[in-house]
DNA sequence: GCCGCATGCCACATATTGCAACATCTGCTT
DNA sequence: AAGCAGATGTTGCAATATGTGGCATGCGGC
C-alpha cells in the first residue's frame, strides 16, 4: 500500500495480488479486494473476468477460486466412468479363475476389477489398497493379504520400500495394474517414482500381468515410463484406442483387450 | 482448517470443506458446519441438497453421511457400547502427544481410539487394522504405516507372520491395544494364538503400552493368556472393573485407568 | 482537441442468506 | 405404549449481497 500512486500498470499489480492470495487461501472475494486495494466492485470483477478467461481461476458468486481447486475425492472418482470401469472389471475377472493368486493394484479401475471378483472361488487376492483389502475379505472363500508399507492418502494404498519388499514373496499368477497413462508412442506410464517402480516390479514378477486403463488416459503424457511394461500380457481397456497407439504398443509386445 | 473465521467463506469452499471433513470423518452434522462457517443452519442445508443432488453425499437427519456405492465399513455408531466406548477413546487419546508413534490394534474399541486422535498432530500411526488406516489417512498431519500380512474377516485386519515380523522394525511410543478378556484373577486373554503372539510382541516392544477393554470383558473366559502382559503400562476402561480384579491385575503392574 | 482506456457510478436483474412460523423427527421419561 | 421436550427439516418471504450492462468521467498519449 505504500506504493499507491504509481498509476502505471496498476491493473497487473492487482492481478498479481489477486493470484497471489488465491494460491495461498483457496479463494478469495470481490468484496474483500475491492477494500483492500480501494478501487470498485466493478473493477475487481473486471480483474476476475480477465483472469478467468485466461484460464487462471474459477468464477464464482462472490468471488474466485483456484482453477480445477481440488482433485475430487477418492469415492467420487470411482464414481467417474462407472460403466467403463464396470466393463473393464468384467473383461479382467473373465481372464481369472478358480484357485489363482491374484495381485490388484491400487487405483479405482482396479477396484471395480475387485468388484468383477466377486463369485470367484478360492482366489487368494494380493493388494496394496486398503479398500480393495477390506472389499475382498468381505467376500467368502477369498483369502487375502495386505502389502504392507506407508500409505499413500490420495490413493489410500501402501506404497514405498515395504510393498516393494513384499512383493517380491508372492508368486502371483495374474496381476491387474494400474497406470497413469497411455503415451501417444505407445508406452505405459505413471505419474510416481514409487508408482512406476511398483508396477515395474509386477509386470516382471507375475506370470501374468494386465494394465487397466480407463479410455480418459488414452494419449496423456505422465512424467514416468514404467519400466519392463512391455512383460506386461496386455492392457484392459473400455474403448479402443486410436489404432497408432494399438499397434506401437502390439508390436512391443502387450495386446490390446477391449471390454464388453 | 487455518481459514473460516475473518470473511464469510464462499459457497463452494463450504462444498469443499465438507467433502472434506466428510472423506476424514464419515459423516458431519448440520449445527456443528452452520457454527464453523459462522452461518445459518438452512445454508448448510442448501448446501448439503446441492452436493445431494450431485451425487457427492447421502443427507441423514442432522447432517449427511459419505454417499454409499458400497457397503458401509464397520462405524463406531453401529457398535453397541459407543458412550463406553468413546470415552476410552479419550481418555486414550489423552495419553498422547504431538509427534508420537502410536501403535492401533485392531478392534472396534481401538477404532473409537483412532477417532478420538483426530485433531492430533504429526502423528505417525501404525495399524493392523485396514478400516483403522483407511480412516487415520484421511486425517491431515497423520504418516500411517499399514503393517502388511493376511487378512483376518472377522477382524478386517492383518495377521498372521508377515505381521508379527514387521511389528519389531518399528520404535513405537504407545500402543493402544484390544484384549478378548479381563480373566477373575486379573490376567489378560485373548481368542487366538495369532492374536495373543502379537499383543504380547507389542506389549513388550512399545515404550508405553494400554489394553483397551470395555466392561463387556471384565471375569469372561478366553483360552489364550497373553504372555508378558505385565510389561503393559496399564488397561482403560470404561468402567471400574471388579476390586478384586482391579487389585491382582495392578500387584502384576499395569495400572486401571477409567474413562471419563 | 481527440481518442483509447481504465475506472466509477447507476439502475436493474439475479442470487444468496437469514428469519420466522410451522411440520417432523428423535430420544427419553412415564 | 404414550407423550413430551428439544432438535431438526421445510417453506415462504424479505433483506442484503452480488452480477450485468450502459454510460459518464478523468487521464495520458497522439
Amino acid at each position: 500500500m505504500s506504493d499507491s500512486q504509481n498509476h502505471k500498470a496498476l491493473a497487473p499489480r492487482r492481478h498479481d495480488e489477486i493470484l497471489r492470495r488465491l494460491a495461498a487461501d483457496g479463494s478469495v472475494g470481490i468484496t474483500e479486494l475491492a477494500a483492500f486495494f480501494d478501487v470498485s466492485r466493478e473493477t475487481i470483477r473486471r480483474d476476475m473476468k480477465f483472469l478467468a478467461e485466461r484460464g487462471q481461476l474459477d468464477l464464482v458468486h462472490g468471488g474466485a477460486t483456484l482453477f480445477e481447486a481440488t482433485e475430487p475425492a477418492l469415492t467420487l472418482r470411482s464414481q467417474e466412468n462407472a460403466g467403463g470401469k464396470a466393463s473393464i472389471g468384467r473383461a479382467a475377472a473373465a481372464l481369472v479363475e478358480d484357485g489363482m493368486v491374484v495381485f490388484l493394484d491400487s487405483g479405482t479401475t482396479t477396484l471395480a476389477v475387485a468388484h468383477a471378483l466377486t463369485g470367484k472361488q478360492n482366489l487368494t487376492i494380493c493388494t496394496t489398497s486398503l479398500t480393495i483389502a477390506l472389499h475382498m475379505c468381505r467376500q467368502p472363500h477369498v483369502r487375502v493379504h495386505m502389502l504392507g508399507g506407508e500409505i499413500d492418502p490420495s490413493e489410500e494404498a501402501a506404497v514405498g520400500i515395504d510393498a516393494l519388499d513384499a512383493i517380491s514373496r508372492f508368486r502371483i499368477d495374474v496381476a491387474f495394474l494400474g497406470a497413469g497413462a497411455l503415451s501417444p508412442d505407445g508406452e505405459i506410464t505413471d505419474f510416481t517414482r514409487n508408482g512406476a517402480e511398483q508396477r515395474s516390479r509386477m509386470a516382471a514378477t507375475a506370470a501374468r500381468a494386465y494394465f487397466v486403463l480407463d479410455s480418459s488416459k488414452f494419449g496423456r503424457l505422465t512424467p514416468l515410463r514404467i519400466q519392463r511394461f512391455e512383460l506386461a500380457a496386455g492392457i484392459i481397456v473400455d474403448a479402443p484406442p486410436p489404432a497408432a497407439m494399438v499397434e506401437a504398443l502390439e508390436r512391443k509386445g502387450p495386446k490390446v483387450i477391449v471390454g464388453e
